[in-house]
DNA sequence: TCTTGAATGAACTGAGCGGTTCATTCGCCT
DNA sequence: AGGCGAATGAACCGCTCAGTTCATTCAAGA
């Protein structure tokens, strides 16, 4: 007996992300994406039921590969000002150099009255389970003493927010040009920044500036 | 003679707001738009060429819709404090309330693949407009000496992230279900505590808290 | 080596949709 | 009242594309 080839799995999800991010939903074409995977049509019906499940399972699969390094556990045995301005610098980048969450935002806002659940899978696999982890970091700088967040959850999502600004809404609205990675750095310290001023504990100020003495 | 009547111009592009936004460009469908609209198909290409002008028609038809003001010039008589926070609210009201602006971005987003003139006009006449005006208040409250920014452009554009925590993306990829009046208040008065411990010059702590003074 | 079930590919079905046609009806203007 | 142009609606065209069928090939396990 032989069962469905788990590779196949793979190959098929990889292409649909590539076609969908580059060409929507209504866009992208099942006969491009099967030879995109170097695989037959019925093949792909053969492990998804249709082209909706393609997209959710896309969603899914996308989401996953990028959470995981937004906010990396190992982030916690930082001092809170360097690991705040690390969480910020994957955001920036996400929200600033990335093109397939760029495109699957937009499909999702898009698309939303004929595919709700599609803005659900997204929300909830991307933007919220991201700030569920960020705040999970927040509540161990804050038991350590460094941070004083009563709502860590809020906190996380204000500052997911701050690193949207200046590179995000003109991706959103205009075209997938890349913000610069001088613009990623600059929006991340001053999210950081800001941030660390509303909820570090002591010496708020001293946390970026290594040279002249203090920290 | 009978010309085109105007009222089916409004009906039509009323309805293709609706659409386009809940569907996005492709999703949108042409018999669901007039049918909406209350009026027959060739009616809508009696009044516009194709699906392409009424889709950019649209656009425009939004445009003249909104005419926000989010930075009234009176709040620069304020103390810096109480000014933030004004702007905080009329900016999560935006957000939060105003289904309009909302329509507008999903509109915006739904096709600016295919046509990225829509969105520039709307970064230009929105977002961009509105910081701007912003921008310009915080220079008077660091003229005054009560705020210390730098960059006040980039610092309007920080407040107006922070504005959208919490009630600005469900809403983009969900319904168009309001955010309650009360959450709407709660992300203003953090987004304004967040940035004026950033940027306001003294007694931070104090600009909230005129009862007890501890919490 | 033989069996079994998955993968192939090429052709096919059927539905949805943008846009048009046309005969008919409606409503304003003189 | 009558005439003209706009609105109607139903049918239609052409095309694209999701999803299926089927005979055939391939590969793993006993």
């Amino acid at each position: 007996m032989t069962a469905p080839h788990p590779s196949i799995h793979a190959k098929v999800l990889a292409a649909a992300v590539e076609q969908f991010a580059a060409n929507g939903f209504d866009g992208a074409n099942m006969d491009a994406i099967a030879r995109r995977a170097g695989v037959a049509k019925p093949t792909i019906y053969n492990h998804f039921r249709d082209k909706s499940a393609l997209y959710l399972a896309s969603i899914e699969y996308m989401l996953g590969r990028n959470r995981a390094t937004i906010a990396s556990p190992s982030f916690a045995s930082l001092p809170a000002g360097k690991g705040i301005l690390k969480v910020a610098l994957e955001l920036t980048w996400l929200f600033g150099r990335d093109d397939d969450i760029l495109m699957f935002c937009k499909m999702c806002i898009a698309g939303n009255e004929r595919f709700h659940t599609a803005a659900d899978v997204f929300l909830r696999n991307g933007p919220w389970r991201g700030t569920d982890e960020i705040a999970s970091l927040l509540r161990v700088w804050h038991e350590r003493g460094e941070l004083r967040i009563d709502r860590p959850s809020f906190a996380a999502r204000q500052l997911s927010e701050l690193c949207k600004t200046d590179i995000f809404d003109a991706r959103l609205f205009g075209g997938p040009a890349m913000a610069t990675e001088e613009e990623c750095r600059f929006t991340a310290s001053e999210a950081a920044r800001t941030f660390l001023a509303r909820y570090a504990r002591h010496e708020r100020r001293m946390l970026f500036r290594p040279k002249t003495g203090g920290r």
